[in-house]
DNA sequence: TTGATATCTTACCCACCAGTAAGAAAAAAG
DNA sequence: CTTTTTTCTTACTGGTGGGTAAGATATCAA
């Protein structure tokens, strides 16, 4: 009889009757969780909150999990499976070091588009305690190791100019983690769009490629009109 | 006679005598707040923290701010100043689009690793209320705007590739605010390496370059070893 | 020196919220 | 139907922390 209950995303009913369905249950204190996270940030998400959106009052929650933080974990930790997901498909793919760095584009933008992939790089990793901590950064350095072994096997079967892999690696993730952070699921661009658009900025640059033999600063100086395009 | 004074940059020197200087003493507050603010979090920060490394108590913080999120905007206006003054300088500058967003990054490349600048991108805008938010929301949009002419005028003068310039400034502005996440100060990466190579990677890209007439195929397949370059 | 003002402290209030105790109610088992 | 187990609720505790009241002490101006 909540006159709120139409949320984004309303997984309350899983707790409309009392049958006994744990599994699902679980998935539905995440799912609600997540997105209040995303919405207001651990800190100011009450577990009241989270217990109102489901229907039910707050001690229930301790009966799938042992407190807060264990659903922030359980946050964490659907996001990062994700993400790892995408990266196995990846490296069983068996093309250039760009060919990798550009299906990570693909498959990272993606995820960071999805609540669970928000909450892994969106959240503040202050709200974990040392053992949880210690688990995510683990992860983390996962995906960075893998981008970066990307990258530094690009240069060296030619596909990607030579670089610092870690610092590229920042830059590439940090586009893609910023994405996270502006994205709305209800605005104009599809996580399609944003992939392929960011994979081609990132991969040729934004320098326009100089034509045949004409010098590059030639080119720039042009003041060449009328070369809009949009998306 | 704290045994924890020595705090990373501590300006409880401008506290330890009671001299009226509100200017000094207040810039002393917002250091040490914003550097708290950067390690704990605004809302694990209390006024209390604040007031301990400062050598003074909670209730004297009341007569240089209003309330604590007075506190967070005053990190959060002092550094959008920063990022501006360098915009300021950049659009000055007259060369072409391509030679402004290479400026933007290096400008802004070297204020995400200063602790004002660095409030601004990565505490949380969910702290601010709707007024303050709306004030820093404009100064936001603000610096996206300009990115995003710097791009278009790039198009079209021709040293800036065909594209979208709301998604690539997405993609610019997002590997430069990530760098507030992960730089530390006493980390190895120089503010002026990190620009250099954040402005290879983004305006040339990822692909080795094509040389002369020869296809990029054959070049991407040639698995040429020993390429690595470092720093 | 004296009064006025700015500066800072001690002591306190109260709202919020994670977590718990104890038990009611529904579901499954026998 | 009876018993056992799971599920969920009402009512509470205790710690934290922003903000305030009231007053002490230093600085400054005259």
């Amino acid at each position: 009889m909540p006159k709120n209950a139409i949320a984004p995303q309303s997984h309350w009913e899983a707790f409309a009757s009392r049958r006994r369905d744990p599994a699902s249950k679980r998935e539905a204190v995440l799912q609600t969780a997540a997105c209040l996270f995303l919405e207001k940030s651990y800190r100011r998400t009450s577990l009241d909150d989270v217990a109102r959106r489901l229907n039910i009052t707050k001690p229930a929650l301790y009966h799938y999990f042992r407190n807060k933080e264990d659903i922030l974990l359980g946050c964490y930790r659907w996001g990062t499976t994700l993400i790892e997901e995408g990266l196995n498909r990846i490296a069983a793919d068996c093309g250039s070091g760009l060919a990798k760095v550009e299906a990570f584009i693909y498959s990272y933008a993606n995820v960071m588009t999805v609540n669970f992939g928000r909450c892994v790089m969106r959240l503040d990793e202050g709200d974990l305690s040392s053992e949880a901590l210690a688990e995510v950064r683990r992860y983390k350095r996962k995906i960075d190791r893998r981008l970066r072994s990307f990258i530094q096997e690009g240069i060296e079967d030619g596909s990607i100019a030579p670089c610092d892999p870690k610092l590229t690696a920042f830059a590439i993730a940090g586009a893609l983690n910023w994405i996270c952070m502006w994205y709305e699921p209800e605005g104009p661009l599809t996580p399609g769009e944003i992939a392929a658009q960011f994979a081609r900025t990132l991969t040729r640059g934004l320098m326009r490629p100089a034509r045949r033999a004409a010098s590059r600063r030639v080119l720039a100086m042009r003041a060449a009109g009328g070369n809009n395009i949009s998306s």
